[in-house]
DNA sequence: TGGTTAATTGAGAGCGCTTTCAAAATATTG
DNA sequence: CAATATTTTGAAAGCGCTCTCAATTAACCA
């Protein structure tokens, strides 16, 4: 509130309050057995003073810096160009924000990066939590982290054998629900465009792959190629796709699919007469693609609040085993 | 390296090495005064054991955090389609990692947020100094911050009186740029969808008159229209422009262009023949817009570069005056 | 070789907070 | 009302590091 000449501690408040330092932290921290009274009178004095407690004197104390990390992997550079981690980092703001946790940027340019700077993460006592986004398959960092007693939780199913805490979205159920909608379409000649790089991908081929069962259709090995998520590889495998006359592409991922969109346009055919297209994501530019893409829309601010959320219970020790969460995805019908 | 059963402190190191605390210290810190013989000893102990000394303790005896704050104010919403963020963050960890500095995000999802936590930003001690994002003209987070002595550095040029620290592109020059090569293609009715929520808009504005100027051409008022940077406001504010038949159009940014883009495309005209149509940002999706947008690129993640280093000059207090940091554009031709 | 000066090291006092432990104050009971 | 149980408070010991200051040691010169 006043402009402060100097730093004022505990003490101060303390003895303009007239009691003991001890019992200043105690109001500050909420404690139960204070007189109101006494309460009173120190909270009036923290307000008149505008002081506020050195966070990094009281992580010291009491061993917890309320810092949480957000690790991104060096995979970035392919994911730049993506809204994505925009929406994510929204969702986990608002939630840090709100229980008080400071978040920490954590994004490592290389391989040899991200190695060096896992060691500080570990050992340095600044971070009391991570969020981690689990981009790849392969990736070192899953390994590292699960071996140290740092609590985390991943953005994403990572791919290990032990169970640990991660927050998803339903990309099986997903990619299920984008090959019904096109063979309720009355599409028979399905193609996908997958992704083998990470779970997501792993995870919405299955799905794709169990709807076509569910409903009895056989799928050319032809119609099945790879992208890496990226708009151009989406662009590159929808030509493979040509040669094999699909009537209906799931791309698994909204990027790839607006790839293939271009692709199509230029091959000269329509959208979705001659080839209907779905795609995964639900990005902002889906929308405003022409025509507006038919996509599986994920929470992905969601994503990142029931990551801290999660992580939030895992530091107040209010859980135990660890937990995953999947969050619910829907099809958005649009004109694809 | 080890794994470490307990956290060992600079004494357990000390007492391995067979010296003292403040001899660790030293040779973590690289002073200059000690003997080789001794330094060597303590950095294998420190190597062999695998210890990292605590950054909270050590932010509590410096009184130097190692952490610093990018502040982005609550007009994210509009913007979180907008992969500038996502470049800025990158180039400002890539220096950050590179220093050893630790980026903590301060994203505020309403004023109200925005108040609240800039006080805890400037008294609690756990950052040494701020990078802000200037994005709008009326931010009150910018009075708050220069009436405190916490050490800050913007990202593109405040709306203020005061000398401070920024760095910015060279947003006037950028829009002389496009304005000259509409001209030089032999364009007369140009049109501009400027903006005049932010200075960089106010600053593209003038570069552009001020080309218009030293050309002598005249300029219709109708075919000056307002937009807010999205790519909605893009659209709508060409629908304004038709009836002034302009044959060049200049958008402040990239998104407002692509929305005007949609429109021209829609009316039935061809870009450039009938219009030709400039943007500012270079942003991923006009490269790959149809056809290929023309614009101004300006390099976002020198931006952040520059910031970082900047602000760590001013905590090393190897500067003492604020100082401006202007980064150049450059005219990306391509097909529009 | 003794006397100076400079380089190297250690002791110890903080940094501003939390938290234990015991003392003081208050409430409860027979 | 004395004796006991319960709250409320303060003293003080850290948390793990930095950094001053003084002590020790090595280097230098006459």
């Amino acid at each position: 509130m006043n402009k402060q000449t100097k730093k004022l501690t505990l003490d101060d408040i303390g003895a303009l309050a007239g009691v003991s330092r001890a019992t200043v932290s105690r109001v500050i921290n909420d404690y139960p057995h204070i007189t109101p009274e006494v309460r009173e009178r120190v909270q009036k004095v923290i307000v008149e003073t505008g002081y506020k407690p050195n966070k990094i004197a009281q992580s010291l104390a009491s061993n917890r810096s309320g810092i949480i990390g957000l690790v991104i992997p060096h995979a970035v550079q392919t994911i730049l160009t993506n809204p994505y981690f925009l929406h994510l980092i929204n969702g986990i703001t608002q939630t840090t924000n709100a229980c008080g946790l400071n978040l920490s940027l954590f994004l490592f340019h290389s391989m040899n990066e991200e190695v060096q700077m896992a060691r500080s993460l570990f050992y340095t006592n600044l971070i009391d939590g991570l969020i981690i986004t689990a981009d790849r398959k392969e990736n070192p960092f899953v390994k590292q982290v699960i071996q140290h007693d740092i609590p985390f939780v991943f953005v994403g199913r990572p791919q290990i054998k032990v169970p640990i805490s991660y927050v998803n979205v339903a990309n099986v159920m997903g990619a299920y629900l984008a090959a019904e909608h096109l063979i309720n379409l009355g599409r028979r000649r399905l193609a996908i465009i997958m992704c083998d790089h990470n779970t997501a991908g792993d995870d919405r081929y299955k799905g794709f792959r169990q709807a076509l069962d569910d409903y009895h259709i056989e799928i050319d090995p032809q119609r099945i190629v790879r992208g890496d998520f990226s708009l151009e590889s989406g662009y590159v495998a929808m030509q493979q796709l040509f040669p094999t006359v699909p009537d209906a592409v799931f791309a698994a991922s909204d990027m790839m699919a607006l790839g293939a969109q271009r692709a199509i346009r230029q091959a000269g055919l329509i959208i979705p007469d001659d080839i209907a297209l779905v795609g995964f994501d639900d990005l902002p530019q889906s929308a405003l693609a022409e025509p507006p893409l038919t996509t599986i829309r994920q929470p992905i601010e969601d994503l990142g609040i029931e990551a801290v959320n999660l992580l939030n219970e895992m530091l107040c020790q209010k859980i135990g085993l660890p937990r995953q969460i999947i969050l619910p995805v829907e099809l958005v019908l649009r004109a694809s």
